[in-house]
DNA sequence: AAGCGGTCCTGTGTGC
DNA sequence: TGCACACAGGACCGCT
């Protein structure tokens, strides 16, 4: 489900929802999202705590309690945050966070992949290994250019989260569709311009998604339970058979390393890094 | 050493 | 209708 623009949409729900709330008390309901973390700990380290923050790294939510530490929660497939009365709940809440405003925090998740992390900083594991920003200054040209020496494929490059932070399928597949760029082409193989078109077109993407509060195919939901609308620009992902709205061809669907990917075999050939009229 | 495939979960949709 | 199977927004782990 959350990619960048949804995992963003989340953030900012809440920033304006739950920022500067205390922490009353958290229950656990499914201790597997903790991995490794004890409720105890968790519960010593952040009830009756503030959140100071909320912000975003890559596809995860940071929740900043008393200043320093760091809620670090990854929805995963078809994870959600959501802000309700104290007394409703959730078929799938996992986690919850209740706060002395009266209102709680849970965290619910179908698939139990999701994650809940207490961390000292972002300079610790998982966020430390997460590659560029694509909203941040530390998003270059010089850096971006060197993620493509390599003979994976474009689609699998650009989900990679050490290299670049934030694409998901979803994105992945509309940016490569706009950049006229076949998915299975091997990175090395791209020429500077074409580079340069994803270096442009990734930022741009995720921008119009992020403004019509992200993509919602089946489940997600920003912390209000409502539903993004950027499904509704989709060029390719999920319209196998469906006429490209460039040239009318139809869309291909192709397994991926498991995945599906989207393309529109002609736009998207493997010489061409422009569409032609 | 990079890069692929299997695995974790649970629900939904499809085809026989 | 019922059952079996494929597939789903993600990412870790282990093998080659």
């Amino acid at each position: 489900m959350p990619e960048l623009p949804e995992v963003e949409t989340v953030v900012r729900s809440l920033q304006s929802r739950i920022n500067g709330y205390t922490i009353d008390r958290i229950k656990i309901r499914d201790e597997k999202l903790l991995r490794d973390l004890k409720p105890d700990h968790l519960k010593r380290r952040a009830e009756g705590k503030r959140i100071t923050d909320i912000r975003r790294r890559g596809k995860y939510i940071l929740l900043e309690v008393g200043g320093e530490k760091l809620v670090v929660i990854h929805l995963r497939m078809t994870g959600k945050l959501l802000v309700l009365p104290s007394d409703e709940t959730t078929e799938y809440q996992r986690i919850s966070f209740q706060f002395q405003e009266g209102e709680k925090l849970v965290l619910d998740n179908m698939r139990r992949f999701g994650t809940l992390d207490l961390l000292e900083s972002e300079a610790e594991e998982p966020l430390a290994s997460l590659g560029l920003e694509p909203f941040r200054e530390e998003y270059r040209w010089a850096k971006f250019r060197e993620l493509f020496e390599t003979r994976q494929p474009l689609k699998l490059l650009l989900l990679d989260q050490k290299k670049l932070a934030g694409l998901g399928n979803i994105y992945a597949n509309e940016v490569l569709f706009r950049a006229g760029l076949n998915p299975l082409l091997p990175g090395q193989e791209t020429n500077t311009a074409e580079r340069e078109q994803l270096f442009e077109l990734i930022p741009e993407v995720l921008t119009e998604a992020i403004e019509n509060n992200g993509t919602t195919i089946d489940t997600f939901k920003d912390s209000a339970g409502e539903p993004g609308s950027f499904q509704n620009f989709l060029r390719v992902y999920n319209r196998e058979g469906e006429p490209c709205e460039e040239c009318g061809t139809e869309i291909v669907k192709e397994q991926q390393s498991g995945r599906s990917t989207y393309y529109c075999p002609d736009c998207q050939n493997v010489e061409g890094g422009t569409f032609e009229e």
